[in-house]
RNA sequence: GCGCUUGUGGCUCAAUUGGAUAGAGCAUCAGACUUCGGAUCUGAGGGUUAGAGGUUCGAGUCCUCUCAAGCGUACCA
């Protein structure tokens, strides 16, 4: 249910009935239950424009509104404040609609688009750190939530998986004189081993360096070590999506090798624009009110991450026809994305209704707020966090219930790696974020266990119930209202949440949705003796719209839900 | 040096993009129950939104300056 907009109509047509020659400002969601449902406050920003008392405005439009159909009741207040609440007999209706469709009542979008998603990204060089899970989870947050919505959602897994390092890498692969499978078992100490022999040993690093060259000139012999050592390990980034629950397939990738014979013509293109400068033996593009200009080719004749970038961006819009691609990358390269920007449309690579957009984030850091590293000062592997998460979920279920190991295991995968993704999604990402194993698996405040906890006990009430529910919804008192009013603003979150590419819009509603329920539920018994059949019938209805947008909104989160906790 | 970002109770985070008395959780203190799962709920104390000006009917939010922190600053990705 689009209440925003809906209420926004109601408005628009008393702007029309009032004579009022502007277009109204959006209603937003009261501050305070006092104030109603609903406010509305543009008759102050128009009392300049009309010169007229904001009140007197505000009445104007009051005499206009149509207060007999979603709309109750409307009050001045303040200095030009229009308060509006919702009727309780609309509410129950659209509530009872909302709860028979298995969207919720939430309609795909009637004019989609094609939306690149680029996101996780890892460097097969190494093993995914925890620098990768923002990406990764925000970026898959992002794609599950444009696809629920109607968008065609195109993920990409823009790998680095071409450059000087696998020179060294592959060299060393075939020095050992492996298959591999064991050596590149741990590519962290795969890495470390064959540094230290071409720091070491001359000849290795001579050959290391001839390699890199003949990897790009498609020498066999040497693709074919490069092929298998990405192909491995790529085969830990996919466990670690598995593992996450995070919704990227090996289909998904387009590594920078991809576009390697793409590159030269980016260069032609810019050249044939005129845009390209040549700077110190290098190929560059100088931006307006930009000092460092984009580099696109070394003075050796070699490309750069921006060339790469710039080619993959004309892929995705002219291939894959993006309207709108969305870069999900760490807030660092906040300088290299306008860049890339700027110079795409300045080549006309893209035309002006395809929105490119980097998703910033901030960095992970530890207690001290200080960059998340392990003990030593070496990054943290991805997937030793992960198993950590299980670990600690574990034991913190396991005193609760006679649960068999089995279950326990089942359920610590669960609420471990919803724990670690919700505490990341929960905060406004641009910012930095403090990690904390405490905070995370706690069951009180905005937590995954806290919704963990409410979903399980609605799903309790109803195996205890047992019986069928037939009978309709009725507001009885001012909680059930405002829980039916939190309900149907599902989807004006969900909105906003992809517009705005921020997943926490989506945890804060969730735990406001699941506090209000508490509260409900704590007051209104539902199950207990001398409680009406109708009201019964009722109150089960709205735990079961509760918990089923619980479940909806963990689920885009990426986030499973338990029967039992 | 220049640029970008950030600064909100002791701690961790919000604030509907300029709206009413800045909200939550943790921690502290005080309550509720012969539990529809107490891993719950109710209440209290705690704030000059880093600081100083400015714009506006109205500022945590926009502008200017100062202070502090993080990051970026041409051939890595």
């Amino acid at each position: 249910m689009k209440l925003k907009s809906h209420i926004h109509n109601i408005i628009k047509d008393a702007f029309v009935k009032a004579d009022i020659k502007y277009e109204p400002v959006m209603v937003s969601e009261a501050s305070k239950p006092e104030f109603g449902d609903y406010q509305f406050n543009g008759a102050m920003a128009l009392s300049k424009k009309l010169k007229k008392n904001p009140r007197e405005i505000a009445q104007n439009i009051l005499d206009a509104l149509d207060c007999t159909g979603m709309l109750a009741k409307a009050e001045i207040a303040g200095p030009g404040f229009i308060n509006l609440w919702l009727n309780p007999l609309w509410l129950a209706k659209e509530s009872q609609i909302a709860l028979q469709d298995v969207r919720l009542g939430i309609k795909k979008r009637d004019n989609p688009i094609k939306v690149v998603v680029d996101y996780s990204g890892p460097n097969m060089a190494k093993e995914m750190h925890v620098g990768h899970l923002r990406s990764t989870i925000i970026g898959d947050t992002l794609a599950n939530l444009l696809s629920f919505l109607g968008d065609e959602v195109i993920r990409q897994n823009h790998i680095g998986d071409w450059g000087t390092q696998f020179g060294m890498l592959i060299a060393y692969l075939e020095m050992k004189d492996e298959d591999g499978s064991v050596s590149l078992k741990d590519l962290e100490q795969f890495y470390k081993d064959a540094k230290a022999e071409f720091d070491a040993n001359e000849e290795f690093a001579d050959k290391a360096r001839e390699y890199v060259v003949k990897i790009q000139s498609g020498d066999k012999h040497c693709l074919q070590l490069w092929q298998k050592f990405i192909d491995i390990s790529l085969g830990h980034c996919q466990e670690v999506y598995d593992k996450l629950d995070v919704n990227l397939r090996p289909d998904d990738v387009r590594a920078e090798s991809f576009y390697n014979d793409a590159l030269p013509k980016v260069i032609e293109a810019l050249d044939a624009k005129g845009m390209l400068v040549q700077s110190n033996g290098a190929q560059c593009v100088f931006l307006e009110e930009e000092e460092t200009p984009v580099i696109v080719q070394k003075g050796d004749g070699g490309y750069l991450y921006a060339t790469t970038d710039l080619a993959a961006l004309r892929y995705r819009v002219e291939v894959l026809g993006a309207r709108r691609i969305s870069y999900v990358v760490d807030a660092r390269q906040r300088e290299h994305f306008k860049q890339i920007f700027m110079v795409a449309k300045e080549a006309g690579f893209v035309s002006k209704n395809v929105k490119l957009e980097h998703i910033a984030f901030g960095t992970m850091m530890d207690k001290e707020g200080k960059p998340f590293k392990t003990r030593d000062g070496g990054t943290v592997k991805l997937i030793d966090l992960l198993d950590e998460a299980v670990v600690k979920a574990s034991e913190t279920i396991k005193n609760k219930e006679d649960y068999s190991k089995e279950e326990i295991d089942a359920l610590a995968k669960i609420i471990g790696i919803g724990a670690v993704k919700y505490a990341d999604l929960s905060i406004n990402r641009e910012s930095n974020y403090i990690f904390s194993w405490d905070k995370m698996l706690s069951f009180e405040g905005n937590t995954s266990l806290y919704m963990q906890y409410a979903y399980a006990r609605i799903r309790s009430l109803f195996r205890r119930h047992g019986g069928s529910i037939k009978g309709e919804i009725v507001i009885g008192d001012t909680l059930e209202h405002r829980l039916v009013v939190m309900l149907l603003r599902f989807e004006d979150v969900l909105e906003r949440a992809a517009e705005d590419a921020s997943p926490h819009l989506i945890t804060t509603y969730l735990y406001e949705l699941v506090t209000l329920f508490m509260r409900f539920y704590e007051q209104n018994p539902i199950l207990k003796d001398g409680v009406e059949k109708e009201v019964k019938m009722s109150r089960l209805l709205i735990a079961d719209l509760t918990a089923k947008t619980i479940k909806q909104g963990l689920r885009l989160l990426g986030i499973k839900v338990v029967e039992k906790l």
